[in-house]
DNA sequence: GTGATGGCGGTTTTT
DNA sequence: CCGCCATCAC
């Protein structure tokens, strides 16, 4: 490193605010950057100060980010600022990463093995189906996706089963839910894996449990400085794991802006950076308020609609740039009338020099999307939607993961589910239910149950050859982990699994793509030391392909997405009540979610560096039937000098007349205020009732079919070849003498005793 | 065990 | 109105 004779030269261009945010490096700092201020300036410049000045090792600090890219970005620029610096083995990363990187150090002490799997919200939807109906649950009144909701939202709020009373646990599943929890956590610990909210759960509870807190006292000897990026975002969880830490050195710097905190909804806790100096005694507290990104008016619009909101810490945004052009604010008749008009403005944006690059349209909802594509497919113009399906979330990617998890962690069920039967082996919803049976009644994984039962006569033979062959396969490729490199077994088992050959047969338009897209991951995989490396990424690092490559095209992207990113021109499309602010959101959080969607109404302006253009509609089109509409309240909050409103037909007159002008028989179904129950209780239908339970591994030794209680010469009955008597017993495998005179080799778990 | 039809629901999304 | 899931019929 150079030495502290060289001037910390990078400090020169920073404004008064952002130095003194780099050089309070001691002691806990909140730095509250509004929109464009230089945020991502200041963290990098500070990382790098520490640094620099000697101040501790890069592996004495800890930087965490809420995304990826963030954390990527951040790397690279300090790594640049000190000229090259190596980042290896920094502890700079997200929450998710960082704490996966803790937990698989000390996984024992939560009961797992640290060759965990990661499992999506796919996986964990897929999992807490199986436990609900095998509890009896109705998923048609009780969707599993709105329990892992909720288990999510407890998971925000670090709330483990067992700090959870029945009475603040609610009345899903008739008040089940806090029981489907702890199934939900048991059955994770058993096929030895985590969803994304245990990551940090688990590692609270690690720092939080007497009984090894030197693992915790060991962090703290660690790290020196703790900094936080976007800390308006954090959810409770992730508030207690850095005062955990930050119990230690103390020093901690937080940077973030309760005004961009759009992220309530899952869990973010504006609350966090509203009540820092409480948390952090003595806490310095930096603004930056002078703004670098955009116009005079731009700010001054952005301002008065956030002024609205009671719940901030308020700064003000200033900018030394001129006023310039005024905001645009349109009422338009219908969606398709907005779509033209963004395109005409696109067009005269073009004539005026700019580039189809420097254009966004920012929209609430997916949606809105398709009308604008459309528009802009009839006149030409190139875009790029940004926010679809991730690469890691297609279908065939995940199917790929499915057989390297299997392979890296046999106990992975969930894994091995997904792929038993893909490509197709014949092997069906009650092959599959039968081998959970026996993985239940012994206490086995899914992947053992079905080696067993591939040595019985429990299966149709046809099935048995394609399991036993798929288990021999698998058990080959665990054995080739440690000779071939980890792309080519990669490529050997989509080879060698029929899943190629799978997707060569299908004549689906879409089949070609996929495989090139795993030809693509076998290729990006290269990167990786190892194959459990390459898993970590792709369980926790979203790698969002780029489609439209280095091309000129219009942006289309929802305001959430576009947090953080900045246009010359951006189009503010759809601010109706009811669309934006969204009816939901107010109906579901009141006042809260109301200033929630205000901030983002505040997000979606300082986007923008020199135009913005608002607008709405008297009669928008939602689910095939007309709602009439009304101008968003944030309309009514731009301020006049910073804005120019394009008025066609007089909107403002409007919003007492025409109610029901449009006369596209609509059929009066829709009325604005959309109600937010959980599908109200009109599903009646019950499931037969049936008997099995919640997968537990100690259900197993209390289970009647145990096998130990079997002896030779006992008559038993098997559900399927009928009565009969036990000539051999082989542990779970019992050779049975039928009554038909045929003998069979069977599963303990499927047969019970005559008395 | 796999393909076709009906019904319901339908913001925002990272890890 | 469209897309997804679930149930039904082979």
């Amino acid at each position: 490193m150079h030495a502290q004779t060289q001037s910390h030269h990078y400090l020169d261009s920073l404004n008064n605010a952002q130095r003194s945010a780099v050089e309070a490096i001691n002691g806990p700092v909140l730095v509250l950057a509004g929109a464009g201020t230089g945020k991502t300036r200041v963290l990098t410049t500070r990382l790098a100060y520490i640094l620099d000045s000697n101040a501790a090792f890069p592996g004495q600090i800890l930087a965490v980010t809420f995304t990826n890219k963030a954390a990527q970005e951040m790397k690279e620029r300090v790594s640049a600022m000190l000229g090259g610096l190596p980042v290896d083995g920094w502890w700079l990363g997200t929450f998710h990463a960082l704490n996966a990187r803790m937990l698989r150090r000390h996984a024992e002490l939560v009961g797992l093995n640290s060759n965990f799997s990661i499992i999506d919200p796919d996986d964990q939807i897929r999992l807490l189906k199986q436990l609900m109906d095998a509890a009896n649950i109705d998923l048609k009144k009780w969707p599993a996706k709105v329990a892992a909701q909720i288990i999510e939202r407890w998971k925000d709020q670090a709330l483990t089963p067992s700090q959870i009373s029945a009475s603040d646990a609610g009345d899903f599943a008739d008040g089940r839910i806090l029981d489907i929890y702890k199934t939900y956590q048991n059955r994770l610990r058993e096929i030895n894996a985590c969803d994304f909210g245990d990551l940090i759960l688990h590692m609270i509870s690690i720092f939080k449990d007497a009984a090894n807190n030197d693992v915790l006292a060991e962090y703290h000897r660690q790290f020196r400085y703790i900094m936080v990026d976007e800390y308006q975002d954090t959810n409770i969880a992730q508030y207690l794991w850095l005062r955990l830490l930050a119990q230690g050195s103390a020093n901690i710097c937080c940077v973030g802006d309760d005004d961009q905190s759009i992220y309530g909804w899952r869990g973010a806790e504006v609350g966090n950076i509203l009540k820092f100096e409480k948390d952090f005694v003595g806490a310095k507290i930096v603004r930056l308020e002078q703004n670098y990104r955009s116009t005079g008016h731009i700010l001054a619009a952005a301002s008065a609609v956030i002024n609205h909101n009671e719940n901030r810490l308020g700064k003000t945004l200033w900018s030394d740039g001129g006023d310039g052009e005024k905001l645009v604010v349109k009422g338009l008749w219908d969606g398709d009338s907005e779509a033209r008009w963004v395109g005409e403005k696109i067009e005269e944006l073009q004539h005026k020099g700019q580039t189809l690059n420097q254009i966004a349209i920012l929209v609430r909802a997916g949606f809105q999307m398709r009308s604008f594509e459309e528009r802009l497919i009839a006149l030409g113009i190139h875009y790029r939607v940004i926010g679809g399906p991730r690469f890691y979330e297609r279908a065939e990617i995940r199917d790929a993961l499915a057989y390297l998890r299997v392979t890296t962690q046999p106990n992975d069920d969930l894994a091995f589910e997904r792929i038993i039967n893909l490509p197709k082996r014949g092997i069906g919803k009650a092959t599959i239910e039968m081998l959970y049976a026996h993985a239940r009644g012994a206490g086995i994984s899914l992947f053992q149950a079905v080696c067993d039962m591939c040595e019985s006569d429990e299966l149709r033979p046809k099935v048995r050859e394609a399991l036993s062959q798929l288990t021999s396969q698998f058990i080959g490729w665990r054995e080739q982990i440690a000779i071939m490199p980890h792309n080519e077994l990669c490529a050997c088992i989509l080879e060698e699994s029929g899943y190629n050959a799978m997707l060569k047969a299908d004549k689906a338009p879409e089949a070609a793509g996929r495989l090139e897209n795993l030809k693509e991951m076998v290729a990006g995989m290269e990167e990786y030391d190892s194959l459990e490396a390459f898993l970590e990424h792709v369980a926790l690092v979203l790698e969002n392909r780029e489609k439209g490559n280095a091309s000129d095209a219009v942006t289309l992207i929802t305001l959430h997405g576009a947090k953080g990113l900045e246009y010359d021109n951006v189009f503010l499309p759809g601010w109706e009540e009811g669309l934006f602010p969204s009816q939901r959101a107010m109906d579901e959080t009141g006042l809260k979610g109301l200033e929630e969607e205000r901030r983002l109404a505040y997000v979606g302006i300082t986007r923008a560096r020199k135009r913005a253009f608002i607008s709405f509609v008297a009669n928008r089109q939602m689910y095939g039937s007309w709602v009439n509409a009304i101008p968003s309240r944030f309309v009514g909050e731009l301020p006049d000098g910073a804005v120019l409103t394009e008025s066609d037909m007089g909107f403002a007159e409007r919003r007492s007349s025409h109610w029901d002008s449009s006369g596209h028989g609509y059929g009066g179904g829709h009325s604005g205020g959309q109600t937010s129950n959980f599908g109200g209780n009109i599903y009646a239908r019950r499931r037969p009732a049936h008997n099995s339970h919640p997968t537990q591994r100690g259900f197993a030794a209390a289970n009647k079919v145990a096998g130990p209680e079997y002896r030779r010469g006992q008559r038993v009955v098997h559900r399927s070849f009928g009565e009969g008597e036990i000539i051999y017993i082989d542990g779970q495998k019992l050779d049975i003498l039928f009554d038909d005179g045929q003998t069979k080799r069977v599963m303990a778990s499927f047969i019970e005793s005559i008395d």
